[in-house]
DNA sequence: AAAAAGATACTCATAGTCCGTGGACTACTA
DNA sequence: TAGTAGTCCACGGACTATGAGTATCTTTTT
């Protein structure tokens, strides 16, 4: 059975922010987002919506399809 | 200015529908939705979640990062 | 005419915000 | 040894905005 979408794409988000050196409210603040929501989307609690993912592909610098690649 | 993100995906997932052969009605059975919300989908009106996002991708054969890459 | 798509409108769940608390950890300073 | 201060994050509660999902009616297309 394969992990379930939104885990991924929460690893993936927190793996990404860690490289770049932020914390969670320093990203959140970087994609205009806030930060309880931000550690929520990281710990896969939520169904984000395209428009926060642009949010946050933006605030990663990486387009959507990038940081969703290779997920289903 | 350039189009609205919501508005591209919707073009874009008109486009392959079509080029699949498939009406609303059909093409919104496939990825087990009603056909009035992926009208609305391909209209540029809805905000689509991720997950709405991964049944759409899967009822077009194609993955998330394929159907959203070049989009902004 | 029939089939396909658009428009509108509605309920209910949840996306997303804002406030706060507490725990784990690090680094001083005594 | 503490003791305290700072940073980071998980988590909760209360709240507002809006997405999911469906029904109905109208318009367009063939």
């Amino acid at each position: 059975m394969q992990t379930d979408l939104l885990v991924q794409l929460g690893l993936r988000v927190r793996e990404l922010r860690k490289v770049r050196g932020l914390s969670q409210e320093a990203f959140a603040a970087e994609c205009g987002l806030d930060r309880t929501y931000v550690g929520g989307v990281e710990r896969g609690e939520r169904n984000i919506t395209i428009r926060s993912l642009a949010a946050i592909s933006n605030g990663l610098g990486i387009s959507m399809s990038e940081l969703l690649s290779g997920l289903e």
